[in-house]
DNA sequence: CATTTACACTAGCGCTTGCTTGGTTACTCA
DNA sequence: TGAGTAACCAAGCAAGCGCTAGTGTAAATG
């Protein structure tokens, strides 16, 4: 939390940008219109964010930081085989990319709007966060519970995982424990 | 090919816009950046193009149209095992999205900005080439060479070669198609 | 030779953009 | 009670936006 003032009045402002930056887009979306979810005028915004930047970098970190928790939490209290840590993962993966999911999304589709100063401070979150999953990859890979090379599971899982803001319905009859799970069956050589 | 005229001028202008797209996303490039690299003025580009939604439908379509024809060609060589046709599929989505990288990139990311008419159009050709998937996805599962929900199966493969974009460099030691062999190794129960 | 067609140009209109300025209101706390 | 501060507003500037209008020109076409 460097970059960031977390006043509740800032944080609920912050939420309401990220609904709006999912509707229509960073680009698309003007000043005017988060003044008008926020339910104040345009110029009042610039009280508190320096500019259109800033309140895209608070989204971001809001959603990475509770990104990072919820993972480091389901570490923690899962049991200790690999097959269990991936499982934990995978879950609390997708539990953050729906409970938080405007943030993620705007992290996820408009990382690129973001200045480079903003963009160097962000990306310190986000490796944190990859290096967890990096972990937890690598002892399945040494447990032969799944197979390949450890950079390309990876990349593939989280591609995988990442995607499902695309086309999943979490009020749907599929809970996301339920997807983590298939995931985790889709690449594992027949468990059950 | 609907909405298009395909006259080799327009299909060099299209080629530029769609990497102009990607560098700066569809709606930071303005009428002027675009006239720019295709070395014309900036009230020359709406001789070729109605509009600026116009030029977004007409890169999509180039790409989507590309990788129909690529994809089943693919399907029409390879051998009729479910194994193989996996793999081919595989291997043509990647093959597509790397040659036409800037077109699929934009179709990808940028689709929700193509406004109703067009994205109508556009929808017809996107459904055709995934329902290719569906087809090979569901003789694979049928053979026992995978296992889950054809639903979600299909969903997960296409997010993780997809989300290839964000990170994979074709340029690179490792050539798509070993990527594309790792995707099926990785999803299927201990080949080899 | 006259006409059309394809492609490019200049100039600029009407509008929206992010952001600034200068000032007002409401609340906190010594 | 009065100073300080957080939150807001009305008004508007300078720049940039997509797009249009009207014109020039060289090659193809009758």
């Amino acid at each position: 939390m460097n970059v960031m003032n977390a006043s509740p009045r800032r944080k609920e402002l912050t939420r309401l940008a990220a609904q709006l930056f999912v509707q229509e887009g960073f680009d698309r979306t003007t000043v005017r219109m988060l003044a008008q979810v926020m339910g104040i005028k345009s110029g009042s915004l610039f009280h508190h964010f320096k500019d259109k930047q800033e309140i895209l970098a608070a989204v971001i970190e809001e959603g990475t930081h509770n990104a990072l928790i919820i993972a480091r939490k389901a570490l923690n209290e899962c049991a200790a085989e690999p097959e269990a840590r991936l499982r934990a993962m995978a879950r609390a993966h997708l539990e953050t990319l729906f409970t938080d999911r405007n943030a993620h999304v705007v992290a996820l589709f408009e990382w690129r709007r973001l200045d480079p100063a903003a963009r160097a401070h962000l990306s310190h979150l986000r490796d944190a966060y990859e290096s967890l999953w990096v972990g937890v990859i690598d002892d399945a890979l040494q447990a032969g519970l799944i197979h390949g090379d450890r950079f390309l599971v990876s990349r593939f899982v989280l591609g995988a995982l990442n995607w499902t803001v695309r086309w999943y319905d979490p009020s749907g009859p599929r809970s996301p424990d339920d997807l983590a799970d298939e995931l985790v069956a889709m690449i594992m050589p027949t468990p059950a």
